[in-house]
DNA sequence: CTATTGACGACAT
DNA sequence: CATGTCGCCAATA
Protein backbone atom coordinates (compact mmCIF):
# COMPACT_ATOMS: atom_id res chain seq x y z
CA UNK A 1 0.00 0.00 0.00
CA UNK A 2 2.24 2.71 -0.76
CA UNK A 3 -0.66 5.79 -1.08
CA UNK A 4 0.75 7.78 1.39
CA UNK A 5 -0.64 11.13 1.40
CA UNK A 6 1.51 14.21 2.75
CA UNK A 7 0.26 16.66 5.82
CA UNK A 8 -0.32 18.67 2.74
CA UNK A 9 -2.18 16.69 0.46
CA UNK A 10 -4.56 16.10 3.43
CA UNK A 11 -5.36 19.73 4.42
CA UNK A 12 -6.02 20.59 1.20
CA UNK A 13 -8.67 16.83 0.45
CA UNK A 14 -9.97 18.14 3.92
CA UNK A 15 -10.95 21.14 3.03
CA UNK A 16 -12.41 20.50 -0.64
CA UNK A 17 -14.71 18.46 1.28
CA UNK A 18 -16.08 21.32 2.95
CA UNK A 19 -17.46 22.53 -0.49
CA UNK A 20 -20.82 22.90 -0.38
CA UNK A 21 -23.07 21.64 -3.39
CA UNK A 22 -23.90 23.82 -5.89
CA UNK A 23 -20.63 26.24 -4.98
CA UNK A 24 -17.07 25.92 -6.17
CA UNK A 25 -13.75 27.54 -4.71
CA UNK A 26 -10.82 28.77 -6.41
CA UNK A 27 -7.06 26.72 -6.15
CA UNK A 28 -5.88 30.25 -4.59
CA UNK A 29 -8.59 30.59 -1.87
CA UNK A 30 -7.63 27.12 -0.98
CA UNK A 31 -4.15 27.91 -0.71
CA UNK A 32 -4.65 31.13 1.03
CA UNK A 33 -6.80 28.87 3.77
CA UNK A 34 -3.85 27.00 4.50
CA UNK A 35 -1.87 30.21 4.85
CA UNK A 36 0.42 29.60 1.47
CA UNK A 37 -1.65 32.31 -0.48
CA UNK A 38 0.84 31.42 -3.45
CA UNK A 39 0.33 28.02 -3.13
CA UNK A 40 -2.24 27.54 -6.03
CA UNK A 41 0.22 25.06 -7.89
CA UNK A 42 0.55 22.73 -5.35
CA UNK A 43 -2.94 23.01 -4.30
CA UNK A 44 -3.81 21.99 -7.75
CA UNK A 45 -1.13 19.41 -7.89
CA UNK A 46 -2.89 17.75 -4.68
CA UNK A 47 -5.74 17.49 -5.64
CA UNK A 48 -4.75 15.39 -8.54
CA UNK A 49 -3.79 12.60 -6.69
CA UNK A 50 -6.91 12.83 -5.11
CA UNK A 51 -7.81 9.12 -3.79
CA UNK A 52 -10.57 9.54 -2.21
CA UNK A 53 -12.56 11.10 -5.87
CA UNK A 54 -15.72 12.05 -5.95
CA UNK A 55 -15.97 11.80 -2.62
CA UNK A 56 -14.18 14.94 -1.98
CA UNK A 57 -15.49 17.20 -4.56
CA UNK A 58 -12.69 18.15 -6.27
CA UNK A 59 -14.45 18.96 -9.47
CA UNK A 60 -15.67 22.27 -7.12
CA UNK A 61 -12.01 23.68 -7.55
CA UNK A 62 -11.66 26.18 -10.25
CA UNK A 63 -9.19 28.94 -11.30
CA UNK A 64 -9.25 32.13 -10.10
CA UNK A 65 -10.59 34.17 -13.15
CA UNK A 66 -13.86 31.12 -13.16
CA UNK A 67 -12.54 29.13 -15.74
CA UNK A 68 -12.34 25.54 -15.18
CA UNK A 69 -9.03 24.40 -14.50
CA UNK A 70 -7.82 20.88 -15.25
CA UNK A 71 -9.66 17.72 -13.82
CA UNK A 72 -7.85 14.23 -13.52
CA UNK A 73 -11.49 12.67 -15.52
CA UNK A 74 -10.64 15.41 -18.12
CA UNK A 75 -11.61 18.49 -18.44
CA UNK A 76 -14.92 18.04 -20.21
CA UNK A 77 -16.31 15.70 -17.41
CA UNK A 78 -15.48 18.26 -14.76
CA UNK A 79 -18.02 20.69 -17.47
CA UNK A 80 -20.51 18.30 -16.69
CA UNK A 81 -20.69 17.76 -13.09
CA UNK A 82 -20.95 21.11 -11.89
CA UNK A 83 -23.55 21.64 -14.64
CA UNK A 84 -25.11 18.82 -12.61
CA UNK A 85 -24.67 20.38 -9.44
CA UNK A 86 -26.56 23.62 -10.94
CA UNK A 87 -23.73 25.91 -12.10
CA UNK A 88 -24.18 27.96 -14.95
CA UNK A 89 -21.19 28.63 -17.91
CA UNK A 90 -20.76 31.66 -20.03
CA UNK A 91 -19.58 30.40 -23.22
CA UNK A 92 -18.73 27.18 -22.00
CA UNK A 93 -15.46 28.22 -20.18
CA UNK A 94 -16.08 30.72 -17.69
CA UNK A 95 -18.57 30.09 -14.92
CA UNK A 96 -21.43 32.38 -14.46
CA UNK A 97 -22.17 34.05 -11.72
CA UNK A 98 -19.03 33.42 -10.19
CA UNK A 99 -18.72 35.68 -7.54
CA UNK A 100 -21.97 34.68 -6.29
CA UNK A 101 -21.36 30.88 -6.32
CA UNK A 102 -18.11 31.33 -4.85
CA UNK A 103 -17.22 30.03 -1.38
CA UNK A 104 -14.71 31.25 0.56
CA UNK A 105 -13.26 29.84 3.58
C1' DC B 1 20.75 17.96 -2.74
C1' DT B 2 19.48 19.45 -7.68
C1' DA B 3 16.44 19.36 -11.64
C1' DT B 4 11.94 18.81 -13.67
C1' DT B 5 7.04 18.89 -13.60
C1' DG B 6 2.23 20.46 -12.96
C1' DA B 7 -5.69 20.41 -12.17
C1' DC B 8 -2.15 28.06 -10.85
C1' DG B 9 -1.83 33.41 -10.34
C1' DA B 10 -0.63 37.97 -11.59
C1' DC B 11 1.07 41.03 -14.88
C1' DA B 12 2.88 42.57 -19.47
C1' DT B 13 2.25 42.94 -24.30
C1' DC C 1 -10.10 39.99 -24.87
C1' DA C 2 -5.99 36.52 -26.16
C1' DT C 3 -1.29 35.08 -25.54
C1' DG C 4 3.13 35.02 -23.37
C1' DT C 5 6.36 35.34 -19.41
C1' DC C 6 7.72 35.13 -14.67
C1' DG C 7 7.01 33.71 -10.03
C1' DC C 8 5.40 30.39 -6.42
C1' DC C 9 4.93 25.90 -3.98
C1' DA C 10 4.99 20.90 -3.19
C1' DA C 11 5.90 16.26 -5.11
C1' DT C 12 8.82 13.18 -7.66
C1' DA C 13 12.91 11.37 -10.24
Amino acid sequence: MSNKLTNFQLKVLKLTEKIPLGKITTYGLLAQALGLSQAARAVGNALNKNPWAPQVPCHRVVKSDGQLGGYGGGAKRKLMILQQEGLGFDGSKKIKNFGTVLYKF
